[in-house]
DNA sequence: GTCTATATCGCGATAGAC
DNA sequence: GTCTATCGCGATATAGAC
């Protein structure tokens, strides 16, 4: 069962994305996304534990680049602006390649089961995000609280932003940081 | 065709419960569940649209209980003071049931399913207070945000509080959002 | 790769509650 | 009588076991 063409694991990707697209996540099946992709139906199971699983692996490689970008921020700057700046890093790679990122977020904003997954990847960031505050000295439970305040920040930025053909999504995730010191700020 | 007890819609939460501790979520299937509170697996699905449905009926019990809490916080509190203190009114209930509460969270914690089922419950938790914070004069992108902040505090107070013993949920909802506070106060 | 369990759901029939 | 809960049967697709 060799080739033709890119990798099986990424042509069953893009059929996956193609097909979620033409009929929808639930009125496609396995077996279609297997056969546009020119494998088995066996194959699918074998590269991506479940239907959903095949449309995140982007989001899993951008993941693992925040571990090195995060161990990068100097260690005297103050948890949040140490997070920003991570984010502001990986958030460039999204930027590169909007149409993806447009039909991706369109899929699965139109399926509540592809919704629930999208979550649990971002609590698997936010659990990152919180190892390294702990590395940099802040206090187990504090560490968990920020990293999810921040990652929160972080996905209402990339809302906005595929909502808004125009939107610059670096100066959202800038202002969406700015809108959290405001909100918490000493006398609101 | 009324059974014995109460009404089947109840006596299949609980049994999926019993069962979900005894054996674990996946090792459970609908059929013993159905079994269990005497019915049939079809009415099982009549009741919940699936597997993962049948714990979080509580769930949404407490966040209808919110809208009207959040409704009558005074207007000229600050946002998320006001939050605050519509949650506080809502744990209180948590407080109430706390063996529930902890099985509850202890099959959840040990199935990814039920975890990502979880975040979409409070996501939608979440969508409810940005709907109140709009109903307050907030614009629509940092009531979200901040809503979703306001959350995250929340879950985080809860998660502590059933991993100890000991913990007073209030205090532990008032310390989270103090540490928000801190986190973003103009020095840091 | 093949085989199988079981989650999910459509449809028509039935049986009490009102 | 209507309305609604339940049953019984059957079909399909996901996902895991062998």
């Amino acid at each position: 069962m060799p080739r033709s063409g890119a990798p099986a694991r990424e042509r069953l990707e893009r059929a996956a994305l193609e097909l979620y697209t033409e009929r929808g996540y639930d009125r496609s099946t396995t077996a279609q996304i297997a056969a546009r992709a020119r494998v088995t139906e066996r194959t699918f199971f074998r590269h991506f534990a479940d239907k959903r699983e095949v449309l995140f692996n982007i989001e899993a490689r951008l993941t693992e680049a925040l571990v090195p970008a995060l161990a990068g921020v100097p260690a005297d700057m103050p948890p949040p602006a140490a997070v920003l700046q991570a984010f502001r890093w990986m958030v460039a790679a999204i930027e590169d390649d909007r149409a993806l990122a447009e039909s991706r977020h369109r899929v699965i904003a139109a399926t509540p089961a592809l919704r629930e997954r999208q979550l649990a990847k971002e609590m698997a960031m936010s659990a990152l995000v919180a190892d390294a505050l702990r590395a940099r000295g802040l206090p187990a439970g504090r560490a968990t609280l920020l990293a999810q305040v921040c990652t929160a920040a972080l996905t209402h930025a990339v809302h906005v932003w595929v909502a808004d053909p125009l939107g610059d999504l670096d100066a959202l995730l800038v202002q969406a940081f700015a809108d959290l010191h405001d909100f918490f700020d000493v006398e609101t």
